[in-house]
DNA sequence: TTGTCCGTTGGCACT
DNA sequence: TAGTGCCAACGGACA
């Protein structure tokens, strides 16, 4: 008997059944083919060391977004088969195992895994596979905006908005029909594809700090329906005018489902529309929650269109900068122990609750690159990679090159003052109080900066410098005026370079 | 080529 | 409390 063919869905940043057009793709085809039986396999694939790319947060949210994904497309009658290995070394197998004519999925812009298509792409044309990739993790298809600009990467937030302005945005589609027990494979109910628990991975579950944004679907929808009902709240929704250090967040946290795929970035983009055109006036990009939404259009326009984005050198964007290297003060950074409350706040808040405020991370971004430590984006951007829910390629490393001062903001003598920037919106530091609880009985008027605090106080206070909590381990109203001379220095290097290499003419 | 305006969200002193 | 001007002076876009 001849083998029955597998049409696949590779679930990668699409963790969703909801506006999904590839997997849609995926049960079309196996449900056409009415004469001859295929069959669905939604698959994704678990690489051997996620456990060292993927912090334990973001592997939480990860493997609750997976079980949330199953048991979605349990309700069509199909299931998730998860699959243990190197992508590019088991699916060239399954290929031919599984009789695969078929290929579906989300077209990426990370680099990771377009490295990872290029090779499965190079297998399944020798295999005679047909492969379908679908735009569907954009609002708008990025290649197409850089087509538009003849193939420049738009380098400003305005023209990237004027490229965009007069594109009409598709429709979400919905999958609802469940599919017939044809389309099932003889292994379906085989437990060796089950989603793992935390533990299979090696990881304790206990021992991780409490979940307070659970992944998957299911969460990302009920999330973003709760704040669209909000239309006044959306409507004047300003992102400067949010606090980066309230003690619950100020803003959505709908970022890590959309970076995970849970929630379409095309049906956010039209549920803004909807409550916006019933509003007499609503808030502008950028500042806008819409605006927000077409930041990360921007950076992934920008993340599609350069060579390297995601480093300094051999990046065409980025500016060179003469970063030092200093491991102590990095560590100290990543772990909130520089003895600047605010940065330490802000950081430990990273570690232990995966998310902080766009400004919060200004802030600390701006302290461990040009403001104070002088240490180089690429460092910053791997503790945001491992600590991050909402960890994404292009985003990522367009806001480190921003805050750095390294492209497409270049005003570098605008720095961040790590006392100053949050006492604007929490005067009481009680934001340091709950992340920086050593602190918690400090007076207000040292609370940002304790080293003012007299030994007195420091200790009826409970908490001694130096002991208890480290002692700063820069004095940021000197460095930060040493370093914009380095960022002066560099800027002026630069733009002889850039001279230089001008065509004389 | 040069000038001008503008740019997601700084800090500070002052009114 | 909000607004303004200064700090020192960037690159991109466009005329």
């Amino acid at each position: 008997m001849a083998k029955v063919p597998s049409v696949i869905h590779w679930f990668r940043l699409d963790l969703r059944i909801h506006d999904n057009l590839a997997l849609r793709n995926a049960i079309n085809e196996v449900r056409q083919a009415e004469n001859r039986k295929h069959f669905l396999r939604p698959v994704y694939v678990i690489e051997p060391d996620i456990k060292n790319k993927v912090g334990e947060n973001r592997l939480r949210f990860l493997i609750q977004s997976l079980q949330d994904l199953d048991s979605n497309l349990r309700k069509l009658n199909t299931r998730l088969f998860i699959l243990r290995g190197t992508a590019t070394e088991l699916l060239p197998k399954l290929f031919d195992k599984w009789q695969v004519k078929h290929l579906t999925s989300q077209l990426d812009i990370d680099r990771d895994i377009v490295l990872q298509d290029e090779v499965i792409d190079e297998v399944a044309e020798k295999k005679d596979i047909f492969i379908v990739r679908r735009v569907q993790h954009t609002v708008y298809d990025v290649h197409s905006v850089l087509k538009k600009n003849n193939g420049a990467v738009p380098l400003t937030y305005q023209k990237f908005l004027s490229l965009v302005t007069g594109i009409q945005v598709k429709d979400t589609i919905e999958i609802t029909k469940a599919l017939s027990d044809n389309c099932k494979p003889p292994d379906f109910d085989s437990k060796d594809y089950d989603v793992p628990s935390l533990e299979d991975l090696g990881l304790d579950e206990s021992a991780l700090n409490p979940c307070k944004y659970p992944g998957g679907e299911t969460e990302g929808l009920n999330r973003l329906n709760m704040y669209m009902a909000k239309k006044q709240w959306v409507c004047k929704f300003e992102k400067p005018n949010t606090s980066p250090n309230s003690i619950e967040p100020s803003t959505t946290v709908l970022s890590p489902y959309i970076s995970h795929g849970c929630l379409s970035a095309k049906l956010f983009y039209h549920k803004l529309k909807e409550v916006e055109n019933g509003a007499s006036t609503h808030s502008q990009p950028p500042v806008s929650l819409m605006g927000q939404l077409m930041w990360r259009e921007f950076y992934y326009t920008a993340g599609a269109g350069t060579k390297n984005f995601d480093k300094m050198v051999g990046n065409p964007v980025c500016t060179q900068i003469p970063w030092g290297k200093n491991d102590e003060h990095l560590k100290a950074w990543a772990e909130g122990q520089t003895g600047y409350p605010f940065v330490d706040a802000i950081m430990r808040q990273l570690k232990q609750e995966g998310w902080i405020h766009h400004l919060a991370r200004h802030m600390v971004a701006c302290f461990l690159t040009r403001g104070d430590l002088w240490i180089s984006w690429e460092e910053g951007a791997k503790v945001f990679e491992d600590y991050l829910l909402d960890y994404d390629w292009s985003l990522n490393a367009g806001n480190w090159m921003w805050l750095s001062a390294s492209a497409f903001f270049y005003k570098y003598f605008r720095v961040y003052s790590p006392v100053a920037f949050g006492k604007k919106t929490d005067k009481e530091g009680l934001f340091i109080r709950k992340y920086v609880p050593e602190l918690k009985k400090y007076p207000t008027e040292y609370i940002y900066e304790p080293w003012k605090a007299p030994k007195s106080v420091q200790t009826t206070a409970g908490c001694v410098l130096g002991v208890d909590y480290p002692k700063r381990i820069v004095d940021h109203d000197k460095i930060h005026k040493e370093n914009m001379q380095k960022m002066s220095a560099a800027y002026k290097l630069n733009k002889e370079k850039k001279a230089m290499k001008r065509p004389h003419t």
